[in-house]
DNA sequence: TCTGGGGTCCTAGGACCC
DNA sequence: TCTGGGGTCCTAGGACCC
């Protein structure tokens, strides 16, 4: 049985051009929070020459003087597009592992049905994507690539093309390979990722360690990096964001606090699990090194471990609050839970009141069942009032939550 | 003026144990 | 001359991904 990759083609610009079908064929990008970065291009625009990850403010001129479409990015809205697309995936494989907001390896071998499902995803939610199928995960890594590249948007590597496809892709494309590994495999001489699938297991081994062995095998055609159906929870849950405008005051900087663990303990309770360790950390703009920089981080553990909110507010404010100097320029905040365990492995606690405990949880029950209707519904008043937070991030050119909120859906006018 | 955010896995080295 | 050896756990940092 082969791997399939199926990949979303510019996702985010895809997810905007569903509902602003004006935007096809034109050259988009989508800029990440606080419209500081580039994250998302179409192909127009990556012809133009506009790389990936370019601070805005850079290319605003050349964004302007070309006539690309700037766009905020819209999580809630890219999030609801992927599950539909990853849903539509999963109907046609009964193995299938969701990579990343836009990508999904399953089984597949037939390029035929690559096509087939590659034509009902567009269909069904209006996302285009590319179908690479291949021996392993990372050769459909590389067929997915050749497949954007085509025109027919689907490619199968078959076993006895491996060798000539790989000796005309660089190093650098290797899934896996970075800046630094690449650096050190051309100083070896190997410079193909044909020449590394031939390269000798020892040295391998000696130079890249076990993830570039597993690499050279996959490469060879020989599953390293298996299919995995259900991965473990996360292991750690982080929330930060850059402000809109400078904090320099106590007031908005715990507004931002509260607000960044109301969100991670939503997610915690999502995945069933509880945490014992915060992590609270602000900083100064590192952009801006000749003035006085400040970074600081604070930590704690709680005795038992939770996932109720209002506790966890409480905590990392008490850890922020000596981290914190009036007058100071912050520019971002953030929080970390950390050694998270199973909710329903979690221990009793002989010090808290079951009755108590059971009322929290109703309590947080509730709220997320609110908040999966309208996010602006419910939320913690030490997150400070909705519209009256001018730490918020910056965001000038954002999309409606067309599919996840009754009050943007798309209005058509006949 | 303006420079993202959230993850994973591996490794080396230190602390500690017997 | 010659300064145990083997194991575990934790942590920080590096590299990479989308």
């Amino acid at each position: 049985m082969n791997i399939a990759l199926a990949d979303c083609n510019s996702f985010f610009v895809s997810c905007e051009r569903v509902f602003r079908p004006e935007l096809r064929y034109r050259p988009v990008v989508v800029l990440s929070s606080n419209d500081g970065c580039i994250v998302a291009r179409s192909k127009e625009a990556k012809k133009l020459g506009i790389p990936m990850g370019a601070p805005y403010f850079k290319y605003k001129d050349i964004l302007q003087k070309h006539g690309v479409i700037v766009a905020s990015s819209n999580f809630p809205l890219y999030a609801d597009l992927s599950s539909r697309v990853m849903e539509v995936l999963a109907e046609a494989s009964p193995l299938i592992q969701i990579y990343s907001i836009d990508e999904a390896f399953f089984t597949l071998d037939r390029l035929e049905e690559a096509d087939a499902l590659r034509k009902k995803v567009l269909r069904w939610t209006g996302i285009p994507v590319s179908i690479g199928i291949a021996a392993t995960k990372t050769l459909a890594k590389v067929a997915s690539h050749l497949a954007k590249e085509g025109e027919e948007g689907v490619c199968k590597i078959e076993k006895h093309e491996e060798e000539k496809i790989l000796s005309k892709l660089p190093v650098e494309e290797i899934w896996g390979v970075g800046r630094n590994t690449s650096k050190h495999l051309r100083a070896l001489g190997i410079s193909s990722a044909l020449d590394f699938r031939r390269m000798d297991e020892t040295l391998c081994r000696r130079e890249f360690g076990v993830m570039g062995l597993r690499m050279m095998l996959e490469l060879r055609g020989e599953i390293a990096f298996p299919l995995d159906e259900d991965p473990e929870p996360q292991k750690g849950i982080s929330s930060s964001r850059s402000f809109g405008k400078e904090v320099t005051c106590w007031e908005d900087m715990s507004e931002a606090i509260a607000m960044h663990v109301a969100k991670s303990a939503e997610k915690l309770r999502e995945q069933g699990s509880e945490t014992n360790f915060l992590q609270v950390y602000l900083l100064t703009n590192r952009f801006h090194p000749e003035k006085a920089q400040f970074s600081r981080v604070g930590s704690a553990y709680l005795p038992v471990p939770t996932d109720f909110t209002p506790r966890l507010i409480e905590k990392a404010r008490e850890i922020a609050k000596p981290l914190f100097f009036e007058n100071v320029p912050y520019k971002k905040c953030g929080v970390f839970f950390g050694n998270l365990t199973q909710k329903s492995h979690s221990q009793a606690d002989l010090f808290i009141c079951q009755a108590r405990k059971e009322k929290e949880e109703k309590l947080m029950e509730l709220l997320d069942l609110v908040r999966v209707k309208d996010k602006q519904a419910l939320y913690f008043l030490s997150e400070g009032v909705k519209g009256k937070q001018d730490w918020r991030m910056k965001r000038n050119h954002v999309s409606p939550l067309y599919t996840t909120s009754w009050d943007e859906l798309l209005h058509i006018q006949i």
